[in-house]
DNA sequence: CTGAAAGCGCTAACAG
DNA sequence: CTGTTAGCGCTTTCAG
């Protein structure tokens, strides 16, 4: 018996293909291929039947080769798409991307800077036409390190560490000042701030606005209640239940708490839960289940997905030389209150 | 005043203009680039030299142009990078992409066969290397109408419609069995089935293992148990709001609920929270609130990130023409019993 | 309005 | 071990 060889794939039929089977210049092909208008409809017409009969597809990769012209691809880079924020904020920059004939490239950086920093060099050697960026918490490389040129971003809930860089940020300070302050109307005195790393400038603020709302109340500020250690759901779990527990040299106990981000949040409830006892609390971003707890999770909600399509349509809008592109937007939240800040 | 002209940006560096720095070849510039062995030191020195003076990048674009070089991209098509297991799914295989040097691109299709159509479209225009792909709820045109050549495929959840197609599946019929008979065990006779689309091959399976279940027990088949409608969450809280109530002409009552994804879980959840009552239930597919919840939510869990890592490992294995890739993965599920199957 | 020729940045043959 | 030449699929001058 004998093994044929596997035919060799059949090449996909080029441009030339087409021109040669419609008997045209390849140029011809390339305008109608681009919906330019001034083309002979008969000619028109051979082309379409000539790319029909050959199945001819598009490379835009080959397409984008030339210099100033654009591959219509995007790149977002955050940090763990497993997170329901994050993946809220894809699917919105998603959603824009693909409104506007773009695809998107996504990447995680696990808030490691190297990751970080490989993923931006693999998309910027892949020639994206700009990227969405949410820097890690530990930074790697700053980015004015990268040689110019270099693709327009759009940074997401970080400062700008370059002259005239672009960035979509959330109104963090005012919504942790909201959500403080009403833990505080509800009675509260000791209130404990759950948090990420003051490194990433998100938390940063929304310690702040912490302290504005206790400043508000004449509260104290102490230090020792603001905990920037939860970089997970089981830190923040950890942490917690340790508030739980009685204080050290008989400080006075923590009477309510204020967790700065959705990890933190949930992490707080699953002490709550371990310890059969809960403290009044407030959330900074909302997220599915808050609603079906008892009593339900007050937060501080913010458009994350619209952050996402925001930041896109910014990118986009840098891209196309569109004028007024502002260099800065700041997202308002909204604070739902909904039992779970009450004793 | 005068306006001067905006400089312009200057152009990246060529790895032509690398070897007129490093005054060697062309070739050997992509020889080095390329981490190819056979350079002479010296010379590698100064390309190295020469690639730092000027900055210069690769530009793997171009350098995929050639037939038969990988772009080292895949993509991966979704319903919707919102939802928290598809986000689970994307993770996965975003992280297998990463670790083999890929790039992910996503897209939702809504489970919308034409949006779906459309990313696929773009994806093999952009000449992607291969593609993990989560059919629509709504077919659009089958995929043998494609013209080959086309690049490889890993089906994630889907029935093989093209010989030789190869996927990924979650024991669905099996998890979905022992769901059910957990609450037969704990004394459920007629339970509902909360399910999407009985054309989502995941969800066909789903309730051949409800059936199975009660068949097991020796329970009657009863199709109006059995609820397709649940395509998002407020359809499956509506729903299941409806079971509640009062059964129509007399019929003995529902007295549990199979829910046959997340968002059906979650919308049967917040049904049961609004009518101020529960039924004992089972999830398939773990989310993360299902341990908070009083009771805690059992469900049969499958490991969604290892799915993705598996369709892009398998995908990454057929594109590097490894021997042996087998064309259909079944991953096993796993039963979590919390309490929420008791009555 | 159409076409021929050149070239984008890089890799593949094939000589030296 | 290095360099020269051609050419990937497409767009872009610039002539007809």
């Amino acid at each position: 018996m004998t093994v044929l060889p596997r035919p060799a794939a059949r090449a996909r039929p080029t441009m030339n293909d087409v021109a040669r089977e419609a008997d045209v210049a390849l140029k011809t092909v390339s305008r109608y291929v681009n919906g330019e208008q001034n083309i002979n409809a008969a000619m028109a017409e051979r082309i379409a039947d000539a790319i029909a009969r050959l199945g001819y597809r598009r490379n835009l990769s080959a397409a984008s080769l030339r210099p100033g012209r654009s591959s219509r691809t995007v790149g977002l880079v955050i940090s763990d798409l497993a997170n329901p924020h994050w993946a809220a904020l894809a699917r919105g920059a998603e959603r824009a991307a693909t409104d506007r004939g773009y695809l998107l490239v996504t990447g995680s950086s696990e808030e490691d800077g190297a990751r970080h920093d490989a993923l931006v060099d693999r998309m910027l050697d892949q020639r994206l036409d700009g990227l969405v960026v949410v820097p890690p918490r530990e930074p790697g490389r700053p980015w004015s390190a990268l040689v110019p040129p270099v693709p327009p971003v759009v940074f997401v809930d970080r400062p700008l560490d370059t002259p005239g860089a672009h960035a979509i940020l959330a109104d963090d300070r005012d919504g942790a000042r909201a959500a403080v302050a009403s833990l505080v109307r509800a009675g509260a005195r000791r209130v404990a701030l759950v948090g990420d790393s003051w490194l990433i400038p998100a938390m940063a603020a929304r310690r702040e606005g912490y302290r504005d709302a206790l400043a508000d109340a004449g509260l104290p500020d102490d230090p020792a209640l603001q905990h920037d250690g939860a970089h997970s759901l089981t830190q923040a779990q950890e942490l917690v239940a340790g508030l739980l527990g009685t204080p050290a040299g008989g400080a006075p106990p923590v009477d309510a708490v204020f967790a700065a981000n959705n990890r933190a949040s949930l992490g707080a409830l699953h002490a709550f839960r371990d310890a059969g006892r809960r403290l009044p609390l407030v959330g900074f971003d909302d997220f599915e289940a808050a609603t079906l707890l008892d009593p339900p999770v007050s937060v501080v909600a913010q458009d994350v997905g619209g952050m996402g399509a925001a930041a896109v349509h910014l990118l986009l809008d840098l891209l196309g030389g569109t004028a007024d592109v502002p260099s800065r937007v700041v997202v308002p939240t909204t604070l739902h209150l909904r039992g779970s800040e009450r004793p």
